[in-house]
DNA sequence: TGGCAAATGAAAACCGTTTTCACTACTAAA
DNA sequence: TTTAGTAGTGAAAACGGTTTTCATTTGCCA
């Protein structure tokens, strides 16, 4: 239940893509196999690795926008410049480790600010609607591979 | 405590801006009497308003780094294209709520996340760096502008 | 089957951020 | 105090992910 918003003036999304078009589809099957977070370009790369006529990065882009709309697909921004995205399963809502070194991320098994919310509304007069959470740290590898020497 | 990657490669910062040179004087000085989330042209507009001889952009930005590097600011990314920045006063630490309309960012008292990271690092042996936590929705204001019909 | 709205792709525009490079301001040594 | 040498700065260009534009194609349906 992430929110995300957009880049430029973001116009409110008018008829076009509520529904699910062909280059959707293709973009939801590829984050339906996919465990990790994936950018945009990590799709439309896989896309066209695999298509003898794959939709452009811009349908790429436009698809994630209608899916997230669609609340099939979450993004999530770590703050280094690319949006990831993710598919969401019903019901479920979680959060990531990220690892600061080699990047991958794992789920957390569920969601940890789901409790929080309602005594936030409560006290702050603040309509919730979503939120994002990340944590960053150092998976078990890139602990270890980190030699007590090179831990900048 | 929150973990800000950078756009590009992030060429581990070398020698300089290590001290507090005299425009990140000034950008702390503007994040100090603020007391909303900034971003680097906020700042740069702040002082351009009020010095004869501001700094340029690109030192607003240089001198974020740096301040950033040095513990005394933080960045925050929404996701909506925009870094945004704040005093970090020592040992506090807190997150936000994000009104989705008026975009006016409101502290949480305290850090929601603190008593999960053991059990984070315990369970997942993942050493936990830093995190985000950001809360969207509507602040009563908007929720009371927003009629019933305007609801989108 | 003809007409229209929606979908698409390529290229251009956008825009926040970073890099480059020439120049200036400090600071420390002589 | 002059003289390096180093760090800081600004303007402009480069960058890169994302969004817009616009001409074209696709697909639905009356």
């Amino acid at each position: 239940m992430s929110v995300q918003g957009s880049h430029g003036h973001s116009h409110s999304k008018s008829p076009q893509s509520l529904r699910l078009t062909k280059g959707a589809k293709k973009v939801l099957e590829v984050l339906e196999r996919t465990d990790e977070l994936s950018s945009a370009q990590d799709i439309h790369s896989a896309l066209r690795s695999e298509e003898d006529s794959p939709p452009g990065l811009t349908t790429v882009y436009r698809s994630l926008e209608s899916l997230v709309q669609l609340g099939l697909v979450q993004a999530v921004d770590f703050g280094d410049g690319e949006r990831r995205y993710e598919m969401v399963k019903p019901g479920e809502h979680h959060h990531h480790l990220v690892c600061e070194v080699c990047r991958t991320s794992v789920h957390l098994d569920q969601c940890l600010v789901q409790q929080l919310e309602e005594s936030i509304q409560a006290k702050y007069k603040f309509e919730v609607r979503g939120h994002i959470l990340e944590i960053f740290g150092l998976c078990e590898q890139c602990q270890q591979a980190m030699t007590p020497a090179g831990k900048k």
